[in-house]
DNA sequence: ATTGAAAAAGGACATTTGTCCCAACGGCAA
DNA sequence: TTGCCGTTGGGACAAATGTCCTTTTTCAAT
């Protein structure tokens, strides 16, 4: 759930430190709460993670919102957008402060069609990201939320990440009074 | 639902014509209900669709299924497998009868390692299925199933594409009799 | 210490979905 | 034709989840 890069954070870091301008590639501070990509607006950067947690998430017309992964360390931004030549996929809204390195997009293109070694990376990174994100759409449909939810909270144990219950229900996709009452149907274990 | 990709196809076939030895990559036949890929079982060839139509879905351990999506020309299978060095995420199966391109896993990969064409192709690939499936898992979790079957009905019209009351039960992931139910609830549209 | 706002917990009831059956229909092999 | 089997359709009840509200808790700003 909380999705973490390091050897593209090295690759791209390494890039930060050759380049001769720092014009391409800057580093940009965040804080908590603020959204580095909006549904349905324009890209203005592809952004890589250096430290600081972020949420991506939906929000669908009925008002409800549907939290995709947890970003950390190392994963990239808008890079799908820039990819398909379209406007921001879902939300991306810090839930820590941190930074990102800040890469021009026409820069960003200009990679993509000449250093192999970063095709190789987002090749990796969309793979681990597609099986996630299949792997979990199936389960998540087919078995009862208590069932997800001792799944979630064995992911936020390994992975020592806490999060609101309203951002677990998102996770989940379920309603925070379901979240409560799975949680209490399972009260047993805590 | 049912992805093509037509640039990946023209790309792979020209690699089949240009070939010397006919040994790296090779058409092969596959009969409706064949399983070109099971699940957890290692990948022998990467393949990439010629012809027909198959259905891409989890086994779970409560015995029920979930389809990711149907795969038509110029569609590649156990890619990610070969990306991620892991046994088959999936099943595979044909839905008609067919053909592949059947590419051995070490040319592939050499492929990967040298050809920035097909990382590009397969960066939009990627790119598309990721939406498609982050996209999907969001609103099937949050709508109840009559929208959702709306959709679906709207998406098998425009692409032509019949499938049973089982296959769309299982792409929904929901029952056959809550299917059933909301199709007789939209009865009116009929 | 006081207060206000956000986060967390849960009662009561409605709706959705699942489970377990059984019935009807159509194709196809004996 | 007969009988079998896979597909489709649906009744009755149980379980899961959502909706709408209210209460409690927490915690930071005053």
């Amino acid at each position: 759930m909380l999705r973490t890069n390091k050897a593209f954070f090295h690759h791209i870091e390494h890039l930060y430190n050759e380049e001769k301008l720092k014009q391409d590639v800057v580093i940009r501070n965040f804080r908590k709460g603020e959204l580095l990509l909006e549904q349905d607006q324009p890209a203005k950067k592809v952004m890589l993670i250096r430290e600081g947690i972020t949420k991506c998430y939906f929000s669908e017309a009925n008002d409800k919102e549907y939290i995709v992964e947890f970003l950390g360390q190392g994963e990239i931004l808008s890079e799908i957008e820039v990819i398909r030549n379209t406007n921001c996929l879902c939300n991306i809204q810090a839930i820590t402060d941190g930074s990102v390195f800040a890469i021009s997009i026409p820069y960003f293109r200009k990679l993509i069609q000449t250093d192999l070694q970063l095709n190789n990376l987002l090749l990796n990174e969309f793979a681990e990201r597609l099986v996630n994100t299949a792997k979990r759409a199936s389960y998540q449909q087919l078995y009862p939320a208590e069932h997800n939810l001792a799944k979630l909270r064995a992911l936020m144990e390994t992975q020592k990440l806490q999060i609101s219950k309203e951002d677990m229900s998102a996770y989940l996709g379920i309603t925070l009074r379901s979240l409560n009452r799975a949680l209490k149907s399972k009260l047993f274990q805590d």
